[in-house]
DNA sequence: CAGTGGTCTAGACCACTTC
DNA sequence: AAGTGGTCTAGACCACTGC
């Protein structure tokens, strides 16, 4: 007499399976941002099952941001350098409506043993480095962000000011160039706060100005986090825009 | 000879159409929130399509949270009136972690003339009536939010201070239930200012204090705006929460 | 015209729930 | 055992891109 209740706790489909291969090679660095990634049916063929299968497993990947599907073209590993991923993470809108475009002015790029906060949060143990970088961003000529960031030494290493400075696009267009590392999705937790008097010099407002404070996790491929943000927004002319489905 | 260039500009999958026919049934309450659609092979007899259309056609509704797939169970319309839902679209998380249950505490509920603003937000003419709500919540006994609510009077004909005052639940689904009302979607823009002197008295705090300010417009089927709120939150103990995908 | 992703079908079988 | 959603296949055809 057989078991009533049955096992299957473990039970995972197909698609689920060839879903975690094909993170595999895009973690690997087997399939580089703005690359194409064989096409269905090839993979099709790798992996021994039918193109239906392979094309669920490449939906799910698409729909969570990591793979761009082009009719015609082909699938497309996704990366911080096509124009339409320049504000990937970035909620803040000015209320006019009209985008302006932003422009940073580093402050500091510095290394040092993490605080516990912060190694905690990136996984690291008490001994490994951080860099940190202060930075100001301006919308329109108006200071308006006062940013500091965290990373990991390890995967960062050698980074400097200069080479902050020089290049001119976007943060995570730049990790992913110089750095080999993708941002894949991140978590943010806000709060109205009280300006300090550093910081409020920094974005020319009087001390106890209401800020918005932006704390960030970003994580890149396997859920691993690999940079922290503490963003201060002046939300005078500007304000945080999210949607909620 | 044909032409060159294929007009199609107005080419539609067939499960497109599928979906639209279902969002017609959600819309016009054919199918009410909590209950169960047809099955799947149910609905494929209906509309003359295979198994597999009719299941695409869920799906989207079913990734866009306006219907809920259970294996072995069936599909049923989304409602505010389930568990894992109470949470939906309230996105303030104790910076402990652990989540206190909300107390709802009713100031008034008004009848009058649409302001200009909030009449062109709910797509109002000049002449159309609004219910204005106001209400405090607080978190483990203490008072967190003072939220201003716009509703337009034609829809929630007949609402009350004491109806709101007897609910038990969210108010979500006290429009599902009183006003056959389903928000389906909201749009969220968030500021930080300092507080005013009547709002920081209902919220205990200094003049000038930092608030989080929220201002919301909720949406039910076919993209109509049916609720405005301008809600002040206490962030001194709390935080707004985003996971960016 | 060839190659890519996108749609649609029909049928088989699996996993889960309920009776 | 019956009914539901979930997976997987094989094959046909469509829409779009680029050569």
């Amino acid at each position: 007499m057989p078991e009533t209740t049955a096992p299957s706790a473990t039970f995972s489909p197909l698609y689920q399976q060839i879903k975690a291969l094909l993170l595999n090679s895009l973690q690997s660095g087997e399939w580089q941002p703005g690359d194409p990634i064989p096409s269905e049916m090839e993979l099709a063929a790798r992996y021994e099952v039918s193109q239906g299968t392979v094309r669920k497993a490449v939906d799910e990947l698409a729909t969570e941001n990591l793979l761009i599907r082009q009719q015609g073209k082909g699938t497309f590993v996704a990366s911080h350098h096509s124009e339409a991923w320049q504000y990937r993470f970035f909620s803040l809108m000015p209320d006019s409506g009209k985008k302006a475009p932003l422009k940073s002015h580093f402050l500091s790029c510095n290394q040092s043993k993490a605080a516990a906060k912060i190694a905690a949060l990136l996984k690291l143990t008490a001994s490994d480095s951080v860099i940190q970088i202060d930075r100001l961003q301006s919308v329109a000529g108006q200071v308006t962000v006062f940013e500091q960031i965290w990373l990991p030494q390890q995967r960062f290493n050698g980074m400097t000011l200069e080479h902050l400075e020089s290049w001119p696009g976007p943060l995570y267009a730049f990790y992913e160039s110089e750095f080999a590392t993708h941002m894949v999705r991140a978590e943010e937790k806000i709060k109205a706060i009280a300006a300090e008097a550093t910081i409020a010099k920094h974005l020319k407002l009087e001390p106890g100005s209401p800020l918005l404070l932006v704390e960030r996790i970003s994580y890149t491929y396997g859920n691993k986090p690999v940079e922290i943000r503490r963003a201060h927004y002046n939300t005078q002319q500007q304000h945080y825009e999210n949607k909620l489905n």
